[in-house]
DNA sequence: GTCTATAGGCTGATAGAC
DNA sequence: GTCTATCAGCCTATAGAC
């Protein structure tokens, strides 16, 4: 079986090299800039090659689109040794807006691309379950808000999970504007994203 | 004189006509589906006749993008007859949400697209005078602000124009996101923006 | 599996006739 | 001013040789 298992992790490899010459492209030349000829070029194939290890540039993309997702998670994920709930919050939000900004690019084609690109998120099979970096992401902000109801912190008739979707709804805010717009909120991102989540919270709790 | 003035607004006409015919495009194809061939096969003229009025897409791109900007301040102008500042601002957020919702495409041309096309609106001439849009848009927001803070009714300390850029970050956030992954706040707007707004402004106010 | 070659399409922008 | 024709380039994807 040597032969049959090498010949599958030579495979495996040169999908890797793929995925991690796109990631590179889309890095310097955005989403829009990622050919399959640059590619190809990239990694000293030709463009045909990458036909046998993808169905074309869109799978590189939704594969690339949930790479940078557990990219996000693993950003996210130290702060879940804060065992203070709200302080824990505000650490995500550091960690969320560092990665955003950090990662532009990457960010860029998760969170505000094609619709379509995304949509691989929740239509793959493991979609909510564990393996999910999109639902372990979700869980670490929910965790939060969860803790703070059940310690009696949040105001009455208060939806975790309606707050959840708020408090990452504002980060995301902060993050897409400054991409786009770079300077238009004047004010840095430094005093920014404190005073947004200060106050988001200060509105949430009791 | 009357010769020169027919070839002016002639001249004018057509120019407006490929504005016109362009935000169509946009409208049904996005951004990226705006190219000088379709342009040009919209008004009935050929390609070539485009470049006497623009210099090229990008400034097609740049008129459009002030035009969305226009229509935004047109969508939140009502708003100002609502006295009372904090009603006011919740009123804004719902025409700012509406706005970005109704009319998708021209929101992702202004907020969510390449960097350089919003920054014409900083670059202009009359950036930061009476005329200017995104002066306009954002003076509807701060002046709430501001009224708040004349009134006694923001914390200590608060900066009216850092609450302001959060404010809009905020919104911002609630309507790109739902735009790139819809379905991923599974909230339904019509409970997540008042949500956000609430949780918002009673984290400003005293 | 990988190559070369190419089909078949798109694009922005321009030159020269009228 | 407007047209036609075209340049020069890009792209995805595929067919067939090796």
């Amino acid at each position: 079986m040597g032969i049959i298992e090498r010949k599958a992790r030579q495979k495996a490899d040169l999908r890797a090299r793929i995925l991690e010459a796109s990631r590179a492209i889309v890095l310097a030349d955005g989403f829009a800039g990622l050919t399959m000829r640059k590619i190809a070029q990239a990694i000293d194939y030709s463009p045909g090659t990458l036909y046998l290890h993808f169905a074309g540039r869109d799978e590189i993309a939704r594969e690339l689109c949930i790479g940078g997702l557990r990219d996000l998670v693993a950003a996210l994920t130290p702060t879940a040794a804060i065992l203070e709930p709200r302080a824990r919050l505000e650490a995500v939000a550091q960690a969320y807006l560092r990665f955003g900004l950090e990662r532009a690019e990457t960010y860029r084609l998760v969170f505000m691309e094609d619709p379509t690109i995304v949509k691989v998120i929740y239509d793959r099979p493991e979609a909510g379950s564990d393996d999910d970096p999109g639902t372990q992401a979700y869980r670490l902000l929910a965790a939060g808000f969860f803790e703070l109801q059940a310690a009696g912190r949040l105001k009455p008739a208060a939806d975790p999970l309606v707050l959840t979707d708020a408090f990452w709804s504002s980060l995301h805010g902060v993050v897409s504007l400054k991409l786009t717009c770079p300077g238009f909120p004047a004010t840095p991102v430094e005093i920014l994203l404190p005073t947004l989540v200060k106050s988001l919270l200060d509105g949430m709790l009791v």
